[in-house]
RNA sequence: GGGCCGCUAGCUCAAGUGGUAGAGCAAUGGACUCUUAAUCCAUAGGUUGGAGGUUCGAGUCCUCCGCGGCCCA
């Protein structure tokens, strides 16, 4: 690849230096003992006489993020995966050859294995003195300003590697990701839970309300959908035998890109017979619980200057006490259609006046003038039945599903019902949808008939959720945007890039 | 989709009302045995996101486009 920039040229060429004097500059055979964290914790307390005493050797490798040369001193931070130590070489105490190249040809961005002791500087920093050096890997670009890093959030999701050298809270962000996915995996599978790999590749699309992505299969001849939901997998695995399942995976949406959705993110789905969605609330109580004291050792957190208590148990308010009490819909606007879309009007909420289900413009208001409100964790709960296609009828009435919705910070963050089990409504709630789709375009495109034939062979009573892993990362890790908390989130395609 | 803001050296940022595009770090050459945003001397580095336009003259004003951020829908 050709490449103008003088820094680079500069770098090609100290490359083909290096290798005319005999060293390889991309050698594989060294391995690293130490890690630079755990030196510096283990001997912060040491005095530099007692380190002088042990005469231990140590052996790390890491990226050089920093170069001082003093003359006959090189000081310099070398940084892996647990930190940055400091390092010293003196002329007196390597070769004259190594001493040469690593002035010569180490560069900031280099990465390099190194052999030397432990020793204390006068201001009391633990730093490697190094008896031998090799080069593993040449960097042939130079690395952003030492001391501001790579601020421009364009080039940080772009070149996320960059980013990751530079800003070491970022790891710290994606530790914390994989802890949260961790915890969760263990609680489920602790309690009875299978994991499970269902189809990514969905000949139907179905399990939610989005628009799918759509892939072309040239063998089978045959489109398929990127997976919106494993929902109507996992239910079939419920008809098969399985009693307590998981996924916990990514779903495609194909739909703007916001600070809080990426068309690819990360949800995990769990299906429990024998429960309703009120033992559900239960476990989600327990799971945030549980993060919070692991992660904070309190159940506190602070998301977005907003102090959030995960004490079980939560509160729960009705879907239209919400509406009500939190929106602002006065009792006798409910349920009457013209004056509710003036309602909806007068707060600057444009309402699809061909859409015949009052739930939808419920939801809609609910997720303008309700959804900012609720920073506390929430249960939601008694939702309107025509949005919620796949719950099961509360007993106590048929309008409402035995539903919630959990909202945290604001934003939702999982949904889960009783799943409705029985297969001729669940055929009558399709088509009635179907007649909708000219009007609604997430509705998905066809009849899912393989599930309902599923359905028909007996589903045992059970309840699922849905928790939004993306936003459990950003509401644990205090960030606004999802691009933060997925490393390598979606951007247009640039020229460059 | 709409509004606002941004895009200048590898990175972080400057350049009243239009008048020769600068600094720090990084780089290159040199000095220095306890530096740590090292310091000191010197050198080099630019199609100012792209394309048009206005003007004697555009980083700056206008139009269109691209990419990003925030807000709204």
């Amino acid at each position: 690849m050709f490449e103008d920039s003088q820094l680079i040229k500069v770098r090609y060429e100290k490359l083909k230096l290096i290798e005319d004097l005999g060293i390889k500059a991309y050698p594989n055979d060294f391995r690293p003992k130490d890690k630079a964290k755990y030196l510096k914790e283990l001997y912060q307390e040491i005095s530099q006489e007692e380190l002088e005493d042990r005469e231990l050797e140590f052996v790390l490798a890491g990226r050089v993020m920093s170069k001082r040369d003093m003359g006959k001193l090189v000081f310099s931070h070398i940084q892996d995966e647990t930190g940055q130590i400091q390092i010293l070489l003196a002329k007196s105490e390597v070769s004259d050859k190594d001493f040469e190249i690593f002035k010569k040809y180490i560069d900031i961005g280099d990465i390099i294995g190194i052999k030397g002791k432990l020793i204390k500087t006068k201001t009391g920093e633990i730093t490697i003195l190094v008896r031998s050096f090799r080069l593993l890997t040449k960097a042939l670009r130079p690395l952003p300003e030492k001391y501001h890093g790579l601020k421009d959030v364009e080039l940080r999701y772009r070149m996320r590697y960059v980013d990751l050298i530079m800003n070491p809270k970022i790891k710290e962000i994606f530790r914390t990701r994989a802890f949260i996915i961790q915890y969760i995996r263990d609680y489920l599978i602790s309690e009875g839970f299978l994991e499970v790999e269902t189809p990514m590749m969905h000949p139907v699309a179905g399990g939610a309300m989005a628009k799918p992505f759509i892939t072309y299969h040239n063998a089978l001849d045959m489109n398929l959908y990127l997976r919106i939901a494993p929902e109507l997998y996992l239910k079939r695995l419920l008809v098969g035998g399985f009693e307590k399942v998981f996924e916990l995976n990514r779903n495609f949406r194909n739909e703007g890109v916001s600070s809080t959705h990426n068309p690819e993110f990360t949800m995990l789905e769990f299906y429990e017979a024998y429960a309703t969605y009120e033992d559900l609330m239960k476990r989600t109580e327990e799971i945030f619980y549980g993060l919070a004291l692991e992660l904070k050792q309190s159940p506190f957190i602070v998301f977005q200057g907003k102090k959030i208590d995960f004490t079980p148990p939560w509160k729960r308010i009705e879907f239209f006490q919400a509406l009500k009490e939190l929106g602002g819909v006065p009792e006798d606007v409910l349920k009457d259609r013209e004056k509710l879309y003036n309602f909806a009007k007068n707060k600057g909420i444009e309402l699809n006046l061909k859409d015949p289900r009052i739930g939808k413009w419920w939801t809609k208001i609910f997720e303008e003038l309700v959804e900012p409100k609720l920073i506390q964790p929430t249960f939601v709960i008694k939702f309107p039945i025509e949005v919620s296609p796949l719950a099961r009828r509360s007993e106590e009435n048929p309008e409402w599903a035995d539903r919630f919705e959990l909202y945290i910070g604001g934003k939702e963050v999982a949904n889960a019902f009783s799943e409705l089990n029985d297969p001729r409504d669940q055929r009558k709630r399709f088509e009635e949808q179907n007649k909708l789709r000219e009007i609604d375009e997430e509705i998905p495109p066809e009849i899912d008939e393989d599930f309902l034939r599923a359905l028909e062979y007996g589903m045992p009573p059970c309840a699922g959720e849905g928790i939004g892993i993306d936003r459990v990362v950003m509401i644990f890790t205090d960030n606004a945007s999802i691009r933060e908390v997925i490393l390598f989130p979606h951007l247009r395609k640039k020229e460059d890039f």
